[in-house]
RNA sequence: GGGCGCGUAGCUCAGCCGGUUAGAGCGCAUCACUCACAUUGAUGAGGUCGGGGGUUCGAGCCCCUCCGCGCCCACCA
């Protein structure tokens, strides 16, 4: 199978015309998605990922589609070098910097092999896929290029810059974070209450004027280059202007005026940090403040702190505060609750400092990618999530695109260190493009992650260079992801493609919700709640994870994952198996050459008939599901169809038929066969396996018996066979789907009073039945009846109407037909007069219902189908009230 | 502070963007291993769809409001 998938170009685009999935003429399906991340860590989400996408593609595959499935791998993040630091600290104990850049990238490079092995394995078992000897070739030259091309053009564009900014600083990963990886979580902190004194004043007299200020982070004191409160304010507005001093420094700054302070907080004066506060830096930008930075790489405190310097972060802030209590400045402490911002990776403190970063200027991106989603270029399901992603990229501010790392894609920009002009070409320059001077070095800066990512859709596809992939896949159409990678990822790509090619990058972006834990838990690497895949798989198979992975969610919604579902799940496959099994022996139990194939409808029983019928609205409704993306109910249809109508029902029905021998066998063995295997198809895209191995059987037992003609055409495997055609449904198949309802229901009432008369399921007991309109039916069902509900063939009677009403019997009323069961010893009078009169009050309420109805507003406003329905529904109560009222008399 | 989602049977969730008497799986109760399958079959109990108001012939679904959870974004010292 694999080999027909790489054979058929599957995974990989194909640049051979000769190849099945290269067809000029046909517009092809692709989806874009990279496998589980490389440090090799899987859990069940990233089963999902994969789970959903392969059954996108099967689908399409399946439909004669040409399908692509493009993987990638996070190749150049962050998450990388973090696990190999990880891994190094504890095996050699070497830091990032003792090693240099050229050992640290061979080392991930051995590190990455060792991940890919896992991950290959890890997908194969999930029924997939991955080249990865074409994927190195790609990571390592086509998207290089694709990156440089990618830098290039935005800086020739103007649209790269780099500056002096406040951005987030990691002292643990020494590197810059982009906002988005910041998060925030409420802690216990103190505010820190202390006076900011007047030039000249003393605090240890009574006379010395101050202003009270309150910080969370007295340390950045270090920092401070005003005091800021608001214009309007009657308590401070005295001061403006004038200078105060830094505590323990002596540094004089000015009090200014700023509507930014907010008179009610605090002490209603603000300090101005511009070094480490971004709402300080955008006040000292208004005020031409100098910024001033107190910590260094690590956190450290900086000359800038005179007598701190050499201090940590947190040890700084002890001693500060300390010292000043000493000096008499201190007013207070008080219990506070701060939002701490922190890293996504890693989990540290992360501290706002101004740094020389590189830039991407958004807006110029973003408001092209905010329209093709607007006028419907690029669709989002669910559609709620456009919101979002409208609000983001409305407010989204510029993109600090230069990781201090190792591991990723230079920054291809050089310095002259004669001129000091920057060089940024496609090739690396030899010598400065300005002075001509040979004495440049590049900078020593990453892009982030994302940049590279956000290029995934086409620069896998071989852009910049018009390849034949590019210009036969790109646009691509799907977009398949977890929804909380939608600006991370998703945005980026739709910016990045409007870009560079000027066209979306896909059609379709569907986004599907969490795998949570049983507890609801996020899966997460850090906190250790990710549910391990494979045990799983190995207990019950990778077919009953992915059923419950992709029939147990909707779009956009998370889902958490629960033992007990899968285990349900293999229940099913275990059911879909063994049914197989039984339509295989019905199929090897046919005496060789006997009859021809028919497709005569007379030939057909009703159960035939009806299971047919069935299976035919199953195959509309699931191409109706799968166009509008709504799997999961999907596969419930299927599930409810296989279990319920398929396997209890008729296969029960075609154990008799298969029992009549001859003609009556042949064709039912024809139809068990005809229905497993359009069902097989439905189901592949969800559990393929059980489905394959069980079809290749079935289609080995068709070649070799007089029903051969019925598999001739079919391929030799289940991944390449064809999707089954929905058809419209035709003129025979309601009423013969009403009247196996009718036996159903004849069965189902008969089952119940043995259940609950507690009569033996090995008596057969006889029934007389009163069939009405419908007794040519019944008595052609009367053996199958009569099996099904544990009756004496012999001892029963189909009657239009019985003569008179059985003496000594327990009276039925199902649908349109009256059931008499004699129970001789077992009928207590005065229930079953309870049991029908309750039966008859129920139904009476029904009809009342439905004449209030019918009575109303309803018969004129309501649509007529609608109306005649409900007209048909009351008749059928009527009818069952009437027979029920003359069984009371009875 | 801004935005989004959820609340349906004891539990976990469907209910496909207004149309039967609201469904499934698990769990529970009773019965049955001659049967392709005990990873099974048959039968049954169980819900005033979070509360209130409104629109409509008709509301689990639409509008308003309140209550209880969860998430995202922004980050006022």
């Amino acid at each position: 199978i694999y080999k027909m998938w790489e054979e058929g170009g599957y995974f990989r685009p194909s640049n051979d015309p000769n190849k099945p999935n290269f067809d000029p003429a046909k517009k092809p399906f692709v989806i874009s998605i990279p496998p589980p991340n490389v440090t090799g860590e899987l859990h069940i989400g990233h089963v999902m990922f994969v789970a959903m996408e392969d059954l996108m593609i099967r689908y399409h595959r399946m439909k004669g589609v040409p399908t692509l499935w493009v993987p990638g791998t996070d190749h150049a993040g962050i998450a990388t070098q973090l696990q190999v630091e990880k891994d190094l600290l504890r095996t050699e104990e070497v830091t990032r910097e003792e090693l240099g850049r050229e050992k640290f990238v061979e080392r991930v490079w051995s590190w990455k092999e060792k991940y890919h092995s896992i991950i290959t394995s890890q997908i194969r078992q999930i029924g997939a896929s991955c080249d990865w000897e074409r994927e190195r070739f790609t990571l390592d030259e086509g998207l290089s290029k694709a990156v440089r091309e990618a830098f290039v053009r935005l800086y020739e564009k103007g649209l790269i810059y780099r500056g002096p900014r406040l951005i987030n600083w990691s002292p643990g990963l020494k590197t810059a974070v982009s906002d988005l990886e910041v998060e925030y979580s409420e802690e216990p902190g103190k505010l820190y209450y202390f006076k900011y004194m007047l030039s000249g004043s003393d605090p240890l007299t009574e006379t010395g004027e101050y202003i009270p200020v309150a910080t969370t982070r007295p340390e950045t004191i270090l920092a401070d280059t005003a005091v800021a409160v608001h214009p309007e304010d009657e308590r401070y507005k005295k001061f403006i202007g004038a200078k105060v001093v830094v505590p323990m420094l002596g540094r004089q700054i000015p009090v200014i005026a700023d509507d930014y302070v907010t008179r009610e907080f605090g002490t209603g004066a603000l300090k101005i940090t511009p070094g480490h506060d971004p709402n300080d830096y955008a006040v000292g930008q208004r005020h031409g403040l100098p910024v001033l930075s107190m910590l260094d790489r690590e956190a450290k405190v900086t000359e800038t702190g005179g007598p701190y310097a050499g201090l940590d972060r947190f040890a700084c802030r002890e001693k500060l505060w300390n010292d000043m209590k000493a000096a008499g400045l201190v007013i207070k402490e008080e219990q506070y609750t701060i939002n701490v911002p922190r890293s996504q990776r890693g989990g540290e403190i992360v501290e706002p400092m101004i740094s020389e970063q590189w830039f991407v200027k958004i807006e110029p991106l973003a408001k092209p990618a905010l329209e093709a989603v607007r006028d419907g270029r690029i669709k989002i399901i669910p559609e709620r999530f456009e919101k979002v992603y409208y609000n983001w990229l409305e407010n989204i501010k510029d993109w600090c695109i230069s990781r201090q790392l190792w591991w990723g894609h230079r920054i291809p920009v050089w310095y002259c260190d004669d001129c000091g002009k920057q060089t940024c070409t496609r090739t690396d320059p030899l010598a400065c493009a300005h002075c001509g001077s040979k004495n440049i070095h590049q900078d020593p800066d990453v892009l982030d992650t994302w940049f590279s990512s956000g290029l995934w859709p086409f620069s896998t596809l071989g852009w910049p260079e018009e390849t034949p992939d590019y210009k036969y896949f790109y646009p691509t159409t799907m977009m398949e992801t977890a929804y909380d990678i939608l600006f991370f990822w998703v945005a980026r790509m739709i910016m990045d493609g409007l870009e560079f090619t000027g066209r979306v990058p896909f059609e379709t972006v569907y986004l599907h919700g969490l795998v949570r834990t049983e507890e609801g838990q996020k899966m997460s690497k850090s906190k250790g709640t990710g549910v391990d895949p494979l045990p799983v798989m190995a207990e019950f198979g990778t077919d009953a994870l992915r059923f419950t992975l992709l029939v147990g969610s909707t779009p956009g919604n998370d889902s958490s994952i629960s033992l007990k579902k899968v285990e349900g799940n293999r229940n099913f496959a275990n059911k879909i198996w063994n049914a197989g099994r039984f339509v295989i022996s019905a199929i090897n139990s046919l005496a060789p050459g006997s009859a021809q194939r028919t497709d005569d409808l007379t030939e057909w029983t009703l159960a035939d008939s009806w299971i047919w019928a069935r299976l035919e609205t199953l195959v509309r409704e699931v191409e109706r599901l799968f166009q509008v993306y709504q799997y999961g109910e999907a596969g419930r249809q299927i599930y409810e169809f296989f279990w319920s109508d398929f396997a209890d029902w008729y296969v029960e029905v075609a154990k008799l038929q298969m029992a009549a021998g001859g003609e009556r066998s042949f064709n039912t063995a024809q139809t068990l066969a005809r229905i497993l295997d359009i069902s097989l198809r439905l189901l592949h895209p969800i559990t393929p396996f059980v489905t394959e191995e069980l079809w290749g059987h079935l289609r080995g037992a068709l070649l070799t018996s007089p029903l051969a003609e019925l598999a001739k055409d079919w391929p030799e495997a289940l991944i390449i066979a064809s999707w089954p055609e929905p058809r419209p449904e035709e003129t025979w198949q309601a009423a013969k789907v009403a009247d196996f309802a009718l036996v159903q229901d004849t069965v189902r009432s008969i089952r119940n009073l043995r259940a609950e008369k507690k009569v033996s399921p090995a008596r057969r007991i006889p029934a007389t039945i009163a069939g009405g309109g419908k007794t040519a039916v019944l008595k052609e069902q009367a053996g199958i009846i009569a099996a099904l509900a544990g009756l004496d063939p012999s001892l029963l009677s189909i009657l239009v109407s019985p003569p008179a009403k059985p003496e000594n019997s327990i009276a039925l009323v199902a649908g349109q037909v009256e059931i008499y069961i004699p129970l001789s010893g077992m009928i207590d009078l005065d229930a079953e007069r309870a049991r029908i009169g309750k039966e008859l009050a129920e139904t009476q309420v029904q009809i009342d219902r439905l004449e209030k109805l019918l009575g109303s507003d309803f018969a004129n406003k309501a649509p007529q189908v609608v109306v005649q329905k409900e007209r048909e529904r009351l008749a059928a109560f009527k009818d069952t009230a009437g027979k029920l009222d003359s069984q009371l008399k009875g």
